[in-house]
DNA sequence: TAGAGAACATGATCGGGATCATGTCCGACG
DNA sequence: CGTCGGACATGATCCCGATCATGTTCTCTA
């Protein structure tokens, strides 16, 4: 795949981090890019109550924490939910490299991909039944391959058991799924 | 605000567009770009049963289907859901104009921070309870101003009395909201 | 080929939020 | 100044989906 982040990031060190590595902190000063090359990331802050709130997963392949290119110190905690490989780059270098244009409209089109599928998600979201964001899955997405329903579970934002029911109801009515 | 859109959108010729108007359509060969300078868009799909499908909303100001910048057809329909006034311009200029780089990288600037923030009411949303909803609203964007809380509501996905509810239990657990 | 683990599947119970109804308060506007 | 609409607020009811429990099937691997 001819990816913009892997392109920038030839040649650049890797690290490796445990599971539960930390690899910045909310307030750090951000003079890194990281590239997620194996395992997962997970965003979180921690609330005035104690508890935590997650702010957003990256999953390998892709550029941590990317709206960091573009402010000075970070927002959230990164920990390593698995054990992970990153590919480390200076931000500045990061930023010199989008400065070609026709890399910085792979990834302008790349994250606005990325926006219309969250939009998208979100909307979904906003559904009230199972049934209605069922029938949205399968317009955006359509029938999941064997062994995915637990997956579009928790894409749409239910449990297995109430996506089970759901489905039973449809196979039931004919629909073969 | 120094927006990029509104640059590249200087001196492009404006359409009004009254409430319900169509601005385009899913298959059609995309080939100019929108700006929504007034009004809000909705982006939708038909579904197989009928029914349609909510895939995004934009309020101006704001480019319309950001993505389509990129693909070739458009994958939705869009519809004015109010009137509305827009920007046109043909969508090679518009590309042409994010051949300087600066421009793109503010473009990607704005992108990912639209990435971050979706992500994060994505996570909200998929909490379970109002409560949990509520106390990442207030960790992320704090105590709205007087006359925001049906916003509030609907921006963590939940009814206003569900919302009031949880409102006054804790007032009458001493916060002051 | 036997065992483990994950997906698939379904039943029972319970609680929280949707929904509908109703009412107050406040600010905008003629 | 009056009234009109929208936010604020709260009560009652109902239903859907979470949760827990249990069991089956499939595939991968030892």
């Amino acid at each position: 795949m001819s990816d913009v982040w892997s392109r920038i990031f030839t040649s650049a060190p890797t690290r490796a981090l445990a599971s539960g590595a930390v690899l910045f902190r909310r307030d750090d000063p951000i003079h890194s890019a990281y590239l997620l090359l194996e395992g997962s990331v997970r965003l979180e802050r921690h609330l005035s109550d104690g508890t935590r709130l997650i702010i957003d997963r990256t999953v390998a392949p892709g550029l941590v924490a990317r709206a960091s290119l573009f402010v000075k110190r970070y927002h959230c905690d990164a920990l390593c939910e698995t054990s992970c490989r990153v590919a480390v780059l200076p931000r500045d270098t990061t930023l010199g490299a989008l400065g070609e244009a026709d890399l910085a409209l792979a990834a302008l089109a790349d994250t606005a991909k990325d926006v219309q599928a969250l939009r998208a998600r979100l909307e979904v979201m906003r559904l009230k039944s199972v049934a209605l964001r069922l029938d949205a899955y399968l317009d955006l997405h359509g029938v999941p391959a064997r062994g995915g329903w637990v997956a579009v579970a928790d894409w749409i934002g239910v449990t297995p058991p109430a996506l089970y029911r759901e489905l039973s109801k449809r196979r039931a009515a004919g629909e073969d799924l």
